[in-house]
DNA sequence: AACACCATTGATAACGATGTCAGTTTATTT
DNA sequence: AAATAAACTGACATCGTTATCAATGGTGTT
């Protein structure tokens, strides 16, 4: 019944418990008989190391703790299973923290989690990474965090983020090249540093085709299903309508569609409408919704990877890792009539 | 920079190590004096017992592993937070584990993190509390666990639920009042014991009013949109068609919706439309779905309350505990034209 | 006054792993 | 063959906490 130890182990292989040590942990010195015996007995018995007896050792934990504050479940739930694939792996365990980036006492909370339990390190995920206060608590602390999609940059720790604004540009792009001139753009919340970057990819593939852009086609969204209606409104209600709007993520699409279908306009034939995340929704609701997909998942598992050779001390081979987004054309955009 | 230990506030309270753990552990027969003194020291240090060490000593580690095998992100986010929320008030750590309860090696991947990574106890969910052989192997490994939302009962375990059946009768009488008495309905996918339990509701409402059951309007559904599409189809294509459709998740409801634009119906107007689970879809779609919400996170928490129980070996009031659902009304619901 | 009893306290040993360091082989050099 | 270096091995201390158990002192009983 009781699992067996380090001891037992040393027993049946007729080693010592430093030996056995030394295999676990491929130090080097060790006869390969020796290395074959202990590997032996350690199948025989079962034994898997005790991580809370490791911890106390060595001062580490192997947990590592995600920090996130974002609205969006699918995201998060790629997000988790990304890291903690990747976790597993590395022997880590991963401890989740929800949390909100409005809120006042985020710091205080942070700093007791911090306190109450150990964790050899972080990930920080956007809009998190971007809190001044937050990583100089933890630089202050000694504790080694990896960022997900920063917006801002200065900061020696290594971070992971997809290429929102290439995703956007791409968007923009195809947009246009189903014959759209009159493209809408709804922003997102300003809060997020992503936000501004789709922004910008929109901007910049307008530019690219000369197309000057308008301000009565470009409102200001807060990544709310209603803020996707109220942007709606606005646009579709005005005398130059747009023929496509470009809403920055999937629940602001899902509001233009809800306008749109009030105002008997047809999508995709009268009005072509993107949005970006490829959010559940956008595949649950018809017209389904062109969108961008983030590889979410590889960039909390290179965020994870980045993170514990940083606690390892290990070199890595660069601060920055930069990940493709991926266009999924659905139903809800089409040629410009 | 390092952490205080209770040896250094035992220096400071100028008492014996074993007194400060007498005072941290609320252990009888400790002065009053010296019980301001250690808390008092505690206060200066900032000291926090080290998790390690208590579990290392205790033969526990304060974690508590969270068992999903779900589809449905909102509910999982809803299910974390509030077992974490109830985790942190306790002094505990939840670990997440995702898994695939129709993986052929779902035992074996339990089983290895089982022995990696030491925990207290369970939470399992649906539709993972009804496998046998998971069951089987905690009790074997002699680790406790609480249940969320089982079909089968036969467990000594402590089991917190929401009452399915009565709110899906309360939702098909719903609509009965509307003046609907073709009510086509949409069964879950048959793993899960909910699905049954949804039925039931529907079944025991239209007995209650003496409407026959009429198998062409009864399909057997998947959980996934697609399903929800591909039913809805069949029931939308016969002569005898429903005015009122009870998908038994929110997923599938939007898949009706799908269906009725698509064939030009309108909804609510010729067609009602009702769901479960009250994902976010339900908001983010038009119009939006009546749904009914379950507690999840007050469930969540309960879960992790009684099984800190169990771990404690304190006794709990009762075994299992039920939680009422809440009818959400939107827009996809009016009286039978 | 002597005794038992109980509340209070602390010295020390555990929990299961890894680091230090010294001792014992074995290989290499002369 | 002797000297030296290198590889190998294990005894023991250690991480921060809690459990065991013995020692202390005060109270009440006879």
């Amino acid at each position: 019944m009781n699992k067996a130890t380090i001891k037992d182990v040393a027993l049946v292989a007729e080693v010592s418990v430093k030996t056995v040590s030394r295999v676990l942990n491929n130090e080097p010195n060790v006869r390969p008989v020796l290395q074959d015996r202990v590997h032996a007995a350690v199948k025989t018995l079962g034994f898997k190391r005790n991580p809370l007896a490791r911890g106390l050792r060595g001062q580490q934990s192997f947990i590592i703790t995600l920090l996130y504050s974002n609205p969006n479940p699918g995201y998060i739930l790629e997000l988790q299973n990304g890291a903690l694939n990747r976790c597993i792996q590395e022997g880590y365990n991963l401890q989740i923290h929800p949390c909100d980036h409005n809120s006042a006492d985020l710091i205080s909370s942070i700093e007791s989690i911090v306190q109450y339990s150990t964790q050899d390190g972080f990930i920080l995920t956007h809009p998190l990474c971007d809190n001044k206060a937050l990583t100089d608590l933890l630089d202050e602390k000694g504790i080694p965090f990896a960022r997900i999609s920063p917006f801002v940059h200065e900061h020696p720790s290594p971070y992971v983020y997809s290429n929102d604004e290439q995703a956007a540009f791409d968007m923009t792009n195809y947009l246009i090249s189903l014959g759209h001139t009159k493209i809408g753009f709804i922003k997102g919340h300003p809060d997020f540093g992503a936000s501004q970057k789709r922004f910008n990819g929109y901007q910049r593939a307008l530019e690219s085709v000369n197309i000057a852009l308008d301000d009565n086609l470009i409102k200001q969204g807060l990544f709310t299903f209603e803020s996707g209606e109220s942007c709606a409104r606005q646009l579709l209600n005005q005398a130059e309508k747009p023929t496509a709007i470009f809403a920055s993520n999937d629940y602001m699409a899902a509001g233009v569609l809800k306008v749109s279908a009030q105002m008997k306009i047809n999508v995709p034939a009268e009005l072509s409408i993107v949005g970006y995340d490829d959010a559940p929704v956008s595949k649950q609701i018809w017209p389904s919704i062109t969108t961008i997909k983030q590889p979410i998942y590889s960039i909390a598992e290179h965020a994870v990877e980045k993170l514990i050779r940083k606690i390892k001390k290990q070199p890595f081979d660069d601060i920055q890792t930069e990940f493709d987004c991926e266009l999924v054309l659905r139903n809800s955009s089409s040629p410009c009539a």
